[in-house]
DNA sequence: CGTCTTATTGATTCAGATCAACGACGGTGG
DNA sequence: CCACCGTCGTTGATCTGAATCAATAAGACG
């Protein structure tokens, strides 16, 4: 079948431990991956949703990367999330009468989408996926929490360590190399989403360079020593 | 019967409509009404449980107020909410095995209390609470989105501004007065919350007073100029 | 090969933190 | 009921981290 190499099945994916499979049965898997759709990739800047359309589906990243924003009243840009393969988004759309978040692919990525009628339809047959769901939503809600702390509390060179930590770590978890991987962002959008301007970034990886914490090539990172920067993040 | 003012039915409760039963028919309701648990009131500082603790509820504040608060490996503190009667919480534990939250009161407050095994049994049979309390983590996320984009993209006057917006709007959904109102925080736990020192806190105050946007003394805030106090949460 | 975007680096400014001192409540015990 | 003490809030002076403004450099892409 041509379609193959797109079309993987939920029991066959490398993601499947980490994604809303984990606490389902192969029998409850099987009813999921029916309502699954696998759309065609996307490319750099297409959006998959934008504020204002209607909430249709949760999203798991298979490949690449996606952003999120939201857009306030007075038009400032707030990052809430960069999404890696393996992980679901798209919650803050539940029950809502439209989504206020956008979100846009950072690369060629390719998705799982799960239609949330059926979803939802499946989840009174199935209590264990409305837990499971409940339980990747208080996720979300306890990274905001670190991630509101960082913004809050901590100094430019800690967020950005912290950062670069959350992102290897989020890799190794993929079984994807986490000491040298390319960044899919911009120094723009991790500023962004750190709450600094993209100069500063600039200058803390210049920084962390001088420190022999890291190599940076343009989008390009080496982590040196994992240690230093995981002592920056406590300063 | 003796207890009628503390067990105040759902069915009776002025907070209703805010609450969980929302979206549930009568009989619904009545067997929510069941699981709850109304306790003896708090005190000022205690505590409703800690970073740690096993995960065993939701709460719903009847009257005063709480905070709750994460403490990071380093041991910072940050606030990650208020809140004020009609207002669910609790949700960052679900599905944890425990607590990373500390919950507080700021006054002597009430709470109905949802203890979760039940609630979670309950869900299986009534659908449409189970989709209720996924609506209650998405508003959640969203509103930790907007407090994160508060945090890190707005100046001291537009944070304090529109927290002080927000709390008056959400004591006029609870039809409580909105315009002259106590604060059951100190100005350390607001500065904490919002990302800013107390002493920036105070000197804001200071300031919208000389501006004529509102009259505080100490903990009562009189609202003068909320067209004003809007336009400096743009600024 | 030229153009456009993204990243880097430097100079300067500024908002808010920090340090320090004082004042005003409010709770407690005599 | 009043006086004391401790906490909380206010105000002032100074410092500093990061923003902003500005210019250049380096890729990416057609």
């Amino acid at each position: 079948m041509i379609k193959a190499k797109i079309e993987t099945a939920c029991t066959e994916c490398a993601l499947s431990r980490l994604c809303l499979p984990v606490a389902l049965s192969t029998e409850d898997v099987e009813s999921l991956e029916e309502i699954i759709d696998r759309p065609k990739p996307l490319s750099r800047g297409d959006y998959l949703y934008q504020a204002g359309d209607a909430f249709e589906a949760l999203y798991v990243v298979r490949s690449g990367a996606v952003k999120t924003f939201t857009v306030d009243p007075g038009g400032t840009e707030q990052i809430t999330g960069f999404y890696l393969p393996g992980e679901l988004f798209g919650l803050t759309g539940i029950n809502k009468p439209a989504q206020n978040t956008t979100a846009q692919a950072l690369e060629r990525t390719n998705l799982c989408v799960l239609p949330y009628d059926e979803l939802d339809r499946l989840c009174s047959d199935v209590p264990s996926l409305a837990r499971q769901i409940m339980k990747v939503m208080s996720d979300e809600i306890r990274e905001d929490h670190a991630l509101l702390t960082l913004v809050s509390k901590k100094r430019a060179e800690a967020r950005l360590a912290t950062f670069l930590l959350s992102i290897a770590q989020r890799l190794k978890r993929r079984q994807l190399p986490d000491e040298s991987f390319q960044l899919s962002m911009s120094r723009s959008d991790i500023g962004n989403y750190l709450g600094l301007a993209e100069e500063t970034i600039s200058r803390m990886f210049t920084r962390f360079q001088e420190d022999g914490l890291l190599a940076v090539q343009r989008k390009q990172i080496d982590l040196i020593d994992r240690d230093g920067l995981q002592a920056v993040c406590d300063s």
